[in-house]
DNA sequence: TTGAAAGCGCTAACAT
DNA sequence: ATGTTAGCGCTTTCAA
């Protein structure tokens, strides 16, 4: 594999430039004086050299790395992955590496990473919390003075940023439309309560179904993990009941596409047999036949706002913290059908 | 945001249990000599006082950040997204932090990465380059001693290990099953040349037509960038010539459900108007009406080799580099129909 | 305008 | 079994 290069310390630098090392930071780094000629000297010689700032050495001396950690639950889902693509850009301007670390969405394992990460003095953290109330790590972080965004998710005991959306809005909006297509028995398909958007989007489904005196049945709500094969068994659960739910909502798009994928294998067909809505919008949401309809995020907006937020935090501005709600929006196309009582 | 706290130093901790910055070291790391109580002690007053090894000291001292970068050129493709799940889930084994950097399938832009992250002292890379010629910066990083593992895209000149699949035979599979349907117009939409896959694709394609004496028209095939909204305006392009192909490959699923999108919206219907196959296989590829043929690659197996093959390189295995190369399926399902010759 | 020197937190060779 | 000390590469105060 070729042989080790030695690498290029400041002080091979300093001296190839025949200057001390304070200089040639300087002339580096541009602060402080240093004569023209000299920094054009030290220039020339790091260039000569292939010099590479030792960032971590750099990092020791000021006591932080220019990296942000980004703690979600999972990078496979497209609303997360969106959001990762669009951090990293904001972040990359401001010459910061983002580092993405997944809990699972497990907690403990949540809190392993903060552990680790806390360790490498890493500058801020942007965080979809796998918990609502179990944040002890969080509190810690912000109460040792490391930024911390909210994203997706927040932590309402937690003093610190947070860009969330309507959940509880955009699912009973998403109910709403359900009922008034005439629907009464109506499935939800949601993750663990213990995550913040489940619960609120569980809010959003309750209060609408008691908006129009309809009583919750626990048997039409299904909880499992939010991967496209836990939801296709998680569907396949809810609709083998003996008296199954007429429509179904669910709560995000992996589960939207494991339902679609469950109602099709159980040779129910969408709208005809079960009406369909999810929460957040996907790619081939207008391919399927019928297009489906959802409560759509403005997920453009998520990512850029919570970096700006942190950037905001690492520059060192000390306003309250800041908690945006973003509206969500019902995107009507053709997978509810109206059903007429029996 | 609270009162920052003061950072637990090693030097504190020794204070506390009454012993030496050493000592307290090897109780903590657990090597060399300490007495059994001494060693109690110095966890009892680390546990007290909360403290946290600073890994960037650790990572100066020793040389190296427990940090491996993933560098590659867009974290919302599927494809990418569940290597890097896999890759993460892999490393988090050995304590090793996963930092996903995208180039953004840009090869200044990769380069400018490598720069700033071989700064950071990273301990190795795991890539899938944007481009299979201009590499320079891999070529360094390799004989500068760090390991770095390819991922998807090989580099013919590069000594390094590799984990690629078979995208000469998966797209020549394809292509001649769309022959041998009937079909002779085929149309290609592929992502540029310059990367590795893309190119070896277009090399199957190529030689199923060859073999079959068809001789290949440019005006078939569709260049575009790897995002859905790309792959519909080209799709789109494609299919308004006035001799428009019968059947269509596409490179990956970003592409595929850009091109489903758009024939939908050309009101061309799948596989009445025109057949079509994907490479890379994708969640809703079977939800569709009609199912997607497509040419599956191993997916669950590539992230945990190229892992495996980087721990080794990183344990200073020193064996010359290997480069596998898994096979591809044709998954046959049903779009692509029978073409009788006009 | 430049240089000398201290020190960030940690590890490890060496001394005791 | 434990302590002393040097030094990883860099920045920055202080002195010249």
């Amino acid at each position: 594999m070729g042989l080790k290069r030695p690498v290029v310390t400041l002080k091979d630098v300093a001296a190839e430039a025949r200057v001390s090392r304070a200089t040639a930071a300087r002339a580096l780094n541009s602060y402080g004086y240093v004569g023209d000629e000299t920094a054009l000297r030290v220039q020339e010689a790091a260039e000569r050299l292939g010099y590479r700032g030792n960032r971590v050495a750099q990092a020791l001396r000021r006591g932080q790395l220019p990296i942000i950690g980004f703690v979600l639950g999972d990078i496979q889902n497209p609303f997360f992955a969106r959001i990762a693509h669009d951090l990293e850009g904001e972040l990359r301007k401001r010459r910061h590496n983002l580092l993405i670390a997944s809990s699972e969405e497990d907690t403990a394992q949540e809190k392993a990473l903060f552990e680790s990460l806390r360790g490498l003095s890493i500058r801020g953290f942007i965080v979809a919390p796998t918990s609502a109330d179990d944040n002890a790590h969080l509190e810690e972080t912000v109460r040792e003075g490391v930024p911390v965004v909210l994203i997706d998710r927040a932590v309402k005991s937690l003093e610190c940023d947070s860009v969330v959306v309507d959940n509880e809005g955009g699912a009973r909006q998403a109910v709403d439309y359900l009922i008034n297509s005439g629907h009464r028995r109506i499935g939800l398909l949601q993750d663990e309560t213990r995550i913040f958007t489940s619960q609120e989007r569980l809010a959003g489904y309750r209060n609408a179904l008691e908006a129009h005196g309809i009583e919750l049945e626990n048997s039409l709500i299904s909880v499992s993990p939010s991967t496209v094969e836990h939801a296709i068994e998680a569907t396949i659960r809810l609709f083998s009941q003996r008296k199954p739910p007429t429509a179904l909502f669910t709560v995000d798009s992996l589960m939207t596409q494991g339902a679609l994928l469950a109602l099709r294998s159980m040779g129910l067909s969408v709208p005809k047999d079960v009406s369909l809505i999810g929460f957040d919008d996907f790619n081939l949401a207008t391919f399927t036949d019928p297009q489906i309809t959802v409560v759509a995020q403005p997920i453009a907006e998520i990512g850029p706002l919570a970096a700006q937020m942190l950037i905001d935090r690492l520059s060192g501005k000390k306003d309250p913290p800041r908690n945006v709600r973003f509206p969500t929006r019902l995107i009507i196309r053709g997978s509810v059908s109206r059903r007429v009582e029996v």
